[in-house]
DNA sequence: GCCCGTGGAGAACGATCGTTCTCTCGTCTG
DNA sequence: CAGACGAGAGAACGATCGTTCTCCACGGGC
């Protein structure tokens, strides 16, 4: 069945390529990964690479979508091994805790990537946009499973977003206890 | 007086670079900025851009430490304008919410710098940190004024990150609305 | 008046990068 | 078995960039 395996080896070589482009991108910034290095990590030569992604623009914004869908699945089914409405919420934040202390941690990928490119790419700009309100959707859906106000889906937002920022510079996973602590607090008294 | 006067061209032409640097640089990304821009755009020329600045990195280093200066100098400016210890500590969010409102405001200036250059250029990333520091300083001495518990500090850093953030990505001041919302429950409740 | 150092304008250099092209080889088709 | 097609390796191309160099004009000290 030469069609299928065609079909087939072309979505086994984009997740090679994804694998190269994730791993390269977000650990050492998009401009300063060139096209040939991640020929080299993942193995799918230079012209099927173009084939596969026609520019590295698409590249990056396909290298966005997959971690956007993979990012929010972990978080997802992290959340879901929580029962408890509250709990859920404060899952959140345990999962960030265990996220920050892996090795090679640098941050959100898509406030990087928006720092780096979102002033020039627009479709770079579009999916970080996306992933953010993706994100705030989510939250907002544990905070009305929780019967919490609407506004505390914001706040909690502004809370993961900085736990993220400040793990990063500062190299430790230790916002992301300062954040659960703070929800925990916002949960109590905040309504 | 030729020396001094040689000493005070040497320093206007600094801050003739540093201004195009900091416009250019924190509107577009470092990368995507030339040292040629630089010059068409401060109106130094590059034989002296080069005199001035040995190189791209010790001016995007020279950038970054005096946006730290001139941002925490702006900051603590606003916060000073309020007496009562509380009132101090929503005073930052009231001036974080000035800062996103403004034309061309593009996220945190560090935060972005790390995101693009924090991998590759230890000097770029040392400044990141000392500028994080220094703002958590500022709030760490707001809350010990106000008789606050210590680990308040952190928790309002987190608030501010997040809502720069989020105001980056989303394009709206409003973050800092809902961080103001979120500080003002910690404080009453908080401890 | 001549010289020298300083500064400006911009060409030049070397490296890198995104993208495309060439060449070769193996494979499937008829 | 002939030949066309597709893929891989890597050279090549054109652009950009950080940095340096060349050339020239000018202005102050003997």
């Amino acid at each position: 069945m030469p069609v299928t395996d065609a079909a087939a080896d072309r979505e086994a070589a984009r997740g090679r390529v994804l694998d190269a482009a994730e791993e390269l991108f977000y650990g050492r910034g998009i401009q300063a990964v060139g096209m040939d290095e991640i020929r080299a990590a993942s193995g799918v030569s230079l012209k099927r690479l173009y084939q596969l992604y026609p520019s590295k623009e698409q590249l990056v914004e396909a290298y966005l979508r997959r971690r956007d869908t993979a990012w929010l699945t972990a978080l997802t089914r992290h959340v879901d091994r929580a029962a408890e409405p509250d709990e859920r919420i404060l899952a959140v934040f345990d999962w960030l805790h265990a996220w920050f202390g892996e090795p090679g941690f640098r941050g959100c990928a898509f406030v990087n990537s928006f720092g780096e490119l979102g002033a020039s790419s627009a479709p770079v700009a579009e999916a970080v946009r996306d992933h953010k309100e993706a994100f705030r959707r989510l939250l907002a859906r544990l905070v009305a499973e929780a019967g919490r106000p609407r506004r505390l889906a914001g706040q909690l937002l502004l809370l993961a977003e900085g736990a993220m920022t400040v793990a990063a510079i500062s190299g430790s996973p230790e916002p992301a206890k300062e954040a659960a602590d703070a929800a925990a607090v916002l949960l109590r008294d905040g309504g």
